[in-house]
This record gives C-alpha cells, sequence and structure tokens, in this order.
DNA sequence: CTCGGTTGTTAGATCGATCTAATGCCTGTG
DNA sequence: CACAGGCATTAGATCGATCTAACAACCGAG
C-alpha cells in the first residue's frame, strides 16, 4: 500500500526538468534556464514553462544542480553554545538575513567541544555549503579554519576569533565594552574592582580580561591578583567563583563580569550570601540578552545587538562568496552600556 | 592569483573516488563501498582504501551521492521562534541526537509566520532533506504538512500539532500540565483564577486554555470570564494583559501562563503596581526553562524537559526514516509540577 | 544580397557518486 | 570431477540538473 505510493512518487515517472520541457515544447537547457530565472528566456516562453512546472508539480532537484554546478544555496553555522540566549539571537538573525538571500543554513552546535567541532566542519564541507559562519570553540580552531581554506569555502568568523588568520571576523569591541562599565562603577565611587572571566585560550575572553586590566589601570586602581578569576561560561560556574570572592572580609565592590549569564550566577551567590546588587555590589554584565532588563534588580550591562552582529556577518559572508577574490575586513561593532540597577547611585566607599 | 588557486582546487585535478580507486588499485565502486563501510570489503581492501583516501586527500561528495541515491543525511528543524529560551533547548536537544546519529540539521526560524513557513517547508523538499521536525505555526500548515507527505518526506510534529493529521506528534500532556498548577494553587486555598493563555489556533494554546478549563471546573470554581486572556506568545503582550486584569479591584489571586516567559511579563506587570508574586499573587508558568529557577521569587511552573523532548523526536524521526512503513505513535511527555516560591504558602482569602 | 550582430534556443557532454547484475575465485560435497 | 554457493570485486548504466559552444532566425547596414 505505501510501497505502491512509494514507488508512484519515487518511481520512473518522476517529474524532472526533461518532462517540464517536453510538456512546455522546450528543450531541457531553455527549461533550466527558466528555473534560474534567466533573462535570456522570452517572457512568453518563461510562462509557458512556468505553466507547465506548476501542472506538472516539478519539484527542483537541488543534489542534481549542485553537483554540475559545484555551488550550493546552503551556509554552514557553527555555534559554541544556543542554549545561551545571547547565540539564539544570533542564530537567529543570521538566519532571517540569509533567508532573505534565499540560502538555507545549517545550524550545529559544538557545545564548546573541540573534537565535535572538527567533525562537523568535515560534514559542512562534504556537503559543499557556499560558506560557513564560524563562533571558534576548541584549541584547534586553526586547523578547522586550514579545511575550510583548503576546500575553497568562505568564512567569516563571529563573537571569537582565532588569531593569525586572514579570516573576516565581526564581533563586538570587547577591550572597550568592558571599560565603559569599568569608567561607570568607578565614576560611582566603586574602588575594589574584582572580574570573572571567560576560560582562556578564547578570544574573548582575553579581550575582555585585556579590557578590564586597561581600565583598572586607566583609573590607576590596584586589583588583588586573585579577584581576577577565569571559569567555564556558565551560570554555576560564575556563581562558584562569586561566593568564593564575596564570602570574605575584604570582598570586593563592584563586579564585572564575561557576560550576562555570568552576572546571574553572582546575582544568585549574592542572594545567598544576604547581599543586595547595586547596594554592597556593583555588578556589569555583557551582552545585553533580553533578561537582563527584567530581572530585579534589573541588570547593568554592556550592550551588544546580537542580531545586528548576525546581520552584519551574513552581509560580509555574502558578499565574500559572491566575490571570493575581493579581501573583506573586519568588522568591530561598538558597543554600548545599558545603565540600569545592578551598580546602584553613588557609593562612598567604607 | 585566486584564480589560480581556485583552479587548482575546483579544476581537472579534483580528488573523486575515481583516483582513489585507482590510486589504491581498486576499482570504483569497491572505494564506493568502503565509504559506506560495507562488510563486503575484505578488511584488508578497506585498510588500503582509506589510506589512499587520507594520502590524496579525498573528500566525500554529499551532491552527487544523493543525487543518486535519492537520500541524504540532512534533516529540517522548522521551529517557530528560537529566540524563546525553550525552543532553543528544544533545537539544541535535537540538533545533538541527530548529530549522533551523522546527520546534519537545516533550521529554519518561522518567526511564527505562515508565509515564511511555505517557503523553507518548500526549500527543504527541494534539498531531499531524509525529514522533518515540525512545530507548526500558521494557519495552513496542513497545506505544508500535505507538500512533505506528497515529496515522501517522513515528518514529526514537536510541541503544537494540527489537527486531523496522522503524522506522529511529539509534545507534553497540555491538559495534564495546566491542572497541575491549578490543583496547586487550589489546593493553597487560592479561589479566583485567571489565565493568560496563547493565541487561538495552535494547539497548544488550545489545549493549555482546554487544561485551565477542565482544572476549574473540578474544583468547581466559577471564573469570570474576562479573566481568561488570549495574546500573543511573549512577554510584552502577557505584560498589557496582567496590567488590565491586575489594576481592578476584584483581581484575580491566581495566574496561570501560557508560558515562563508570559509569567515573566506577568511578574513585570506586578513589580510595576507594586504586588508580589506568592503573596498577591500567586502564578504558574510553563516550560521550566532555566530562568524560572533563577528568578525572585523563583517561578512555580510545569516541567517539561525541552531536550528530552527533542531526544524523543529525534528518535521517532529516525526511526521512521529506517522503516517509513511502520506507524509510528505520538508520544505524550507527562509535565511535572516544579514548585518554586511563585506561589507562595498557603492562603487565606479575603 | 550578403554580412555582422543580437536574441532566443538547443544538443550533448558533464558533475561524482551509487546501483544492478554479473564476474571470477575458492571451498566443500556428492 | 562437476557443481552449488558464498565471498570479494567490478563494469557500465544511471540519478537530474548545468555548462559549453553552437545554431537558427531576424534585423538593419553596407
Amino acid at each position: 500500500m505505501d510501497g505502491k505510493t512509494l514507488t508512484e512518487k519515487r518511481g520512473q515517472n518522476r517529474v524532472t526538468l526533461d518532462v517540464v520541457a517536453k510538456h512546455a515544447g522546450v528543450s531541457r537547457s531553455t527549461a533550466s534556464l527558466v528555473v534560474r530565472n534567466s533573462n535570456l528566456i522570452a517572457p512568453e516562453t518563461h510562462e509557458r514553462v512556468r505553466a507547465s512546472m506548476k501542472a506538472l508539480g516539478y519539484i527542483y532537484n537541488q543534489s542534481a544542480g549542485s553537483l554540475r554546478s559545484q555551488k550550493t544555496k546552503t551556509l554552514g553555522m557553527v555555534i559554541a553554545d544556543v542554549s545561551n540566549p545571547f547565540y539564539a539571537l544570533l542564530a537567529s538573525g543570521i538566519e532571517w538575513a540569509c533567508h532573505q538571500q534565499d540560502f538555507l543554513t545549517i545550524f550545529a552546535d559544538t557545545a564548546e567541544d573541540g573534537g565535535r567541532q572538527k567533525m562537523i566542519i568535515d560534514r559542512l564541507i562534504q556537503h559543499n555549503v557556499a560558506g560557513v559562519f564560524f563562533c571558534p570553540a576548541g584549541d584547534n580552531s586553526a586547523d578547522d579554519l586550514a579545511a575550510l581554506e583548503v576546500a575553497g569555502t568562505p568564512v567569516v568568523q563571529i563573537m571569537r576569533h582565532v588569531s593569525g588568520q586572514k579570516v573576516p571576523y565581526i564581533g563586538p569591541d570587547n577591550v572597550a565594552g568592558v571599560q565603559l562599565g569599568i569608567d561607570h562603577v568607578v565614576r560611582l565611587g566603586r574602588k575594589k574592582l574584582a572580574f570573572i572571566g571567560g576560560p582562556a585560550g578564547k578570544s574573548s575572553s582575553e579581550e575582555r580580561l585585556e579590557g578590564f586590566n586597561q581600565g583598572v589601570a586607566k583609573h590607576r586602581l590596584r586589583v588583588k591578583k586573585d579577584f581576577i578569576k577565569s571559569v567555564a561560561i556558565n551560570r554555576r560556574e560564575a556563581m562558584e567563583a562569586a561566593l568564593v570572592l564575596l564570602d570574605r572580609p575584604d570582598r570586593p565592590d563592584a563586579i564585572i563580569c564575561y557576560n550576562d549569564l555570568m552576572a546571574f550566577g553572582v546575582m544568585l551567590a549574592m542572594q545567598r550570601l544576604g547581599l543586595v546588587p547595586g547596594k554592597d555590589v556593583a555588578l556589569v554584565g555583557f551582552d545585553d540578552i533580553p533578561e537582563s532588563a527584567l530581572w530585579t534588580p534589573a541588570l547593568t550591562t554592556v550592550s551588544i545587538d546580537a542580531r545586528n552582529i548576525g546581520r552584519l556577518a551574513a552581509r560580509v559572508l555574502m558578499d565574500k562568496i559572491a566575490n571570493p577574490s575581493r579581501t573583506s575586513r573586519d568588522i568591530i561593532v561598538e558597543p554600548k552600556l545599558m545603565i540600569r540597577e545592578s551598580c546602584g547611585e553613588s557609593f562612598a566607599a567604607a
């Protein structure tokens, strides 16, 4: 029963371009040009072929097309962790922009795992994707970029980048972003700053740490060595780090966090210790995910528009695909500080 | 300059199976069987061919393979809105499970837009995806399902389903879930319940509303007609609905929400009105996204493990792909109530 | 009346894998 | 010694589009 239906559909009488062409009384070549909306075709012919396609229920066969043309309208999107709302937004921005340009996106979450990432990149290459959005995770991302280079696949890096590569990068100015936060808390009178950063080896971690160091240097503040933490990028580890940091007499009066998720972790720690964000300790995040505005107290954070970065990255990648020879430049997006409640009002140190 | 590199890569001397076969001293057919890890091949031959592939830097050409076999190792994932953390988690669960089985997933966000959804489905069919995860949005989703049916593409519906279809559905027991919440607030002494639901026409909206109606009926509670709202699925609209609902003398003493996101919107409204969740009004969400446990007060909500649903859906779809004739049944996941703070302790009505 | 040029169309080769059906080889058995 | 049957391998057709290079028809200019 089902077998019959299947042979009917997958069997001999599949509607191919040949069938359409015959039905419309033209050659297969002509029909092919019609599919691709070529302007070589007379409008009258175009209409006739399109009508036949509709009448016969023609379905374009992507695989056949890509085999011959060595091209696909498919992009890869390799992202570290979609369960982070920031990346979800980024992914959504990218997908939106690609859809506008009639591209499909193959989505993959590396879960910050280098081995997984390598497998994914390989499969994307086999799939002959037209380009890849790449948010590198793991230590040997350079090898993966090299593999893409060999395959001749255009790539843009988003949010993170591996050093010494000529692959364009679209992301925020991390150094400047963190400094905005520091300027703010210092202006409010905070002096004992701490930083809960991401793991070493990621460009974003290192740049944000650099921003912290430059920021405190600018204000001639002394920072205790163990006030600078480096943990995995999630709420839990940030909370644990904060518990250690805050449960000591000489605790910091301001904490700058790698991102909002981790700032939430710190808030949890404070709550547990009976401390009030914005009063006992000022707190600054990074990313400005939608939740940040809604927590109590609302999180003061460095805002970088995820959807916008996605859109920009898509534009650069499309451009690279359209003309691969042109060298494209990085885009560094200027962040801005969203001042809300988690740093409180001006503060006189004890 | 780049042109040269390109012809080098894309030119005549591309490494195809033929080249590998010649290098290893076997036929192309044999090499093909090796790629597919067939057990027809002698282990010794297998090794030799694999060595040649490595030596020559062979890259499998997916398009060629799929053209001939009419099969891909690619799945489509059509989701309503990834900016909702719940769907992000669901997507991540699906992607994870698919990756295990060596499938790639093409991801698309319909943004609850029926027209967009239709385009996406068409493109997925052209792409000859092996199967589709489908979370229907828009009114004419039935047509889209029909298109997939005609193309012979296996589908599973997730979280929502269109009625009168034999396409398997994987999702939570919405009716029972909402009732769990109602039982809880009633047990605590709440009597004036309100419901802020999603838009009509979505199965999930209607089932959760049904759950509400059954729940209040069971406890013989009378619910004012305008205590039942139906708004778009986002924080803002929920907040606006709640403002109206709470800013009246006969305000409800408990609000059941379509999902957590909307419950957060209600919390915002309460905050604005100087009301305290769990004290003035009990609040119940749905989904149990990670944020729910972390807000203050922590949200009492109906938990359905998104990653788990993703995994289950993946299993069902894989199964359907493996043997399309077998009819697969729906999977209804039993939700459970996570009791936290937003409903407070027992309550004596005024 | 022929020629260059434009416009629309086309035949046939081609992309790189998989599939079908057949082959040679070996071993054990009647 | 012939033959059935399993094992490993293979030749050649095939999937359905695109590409190349050429062709027919027509027009206006010399």
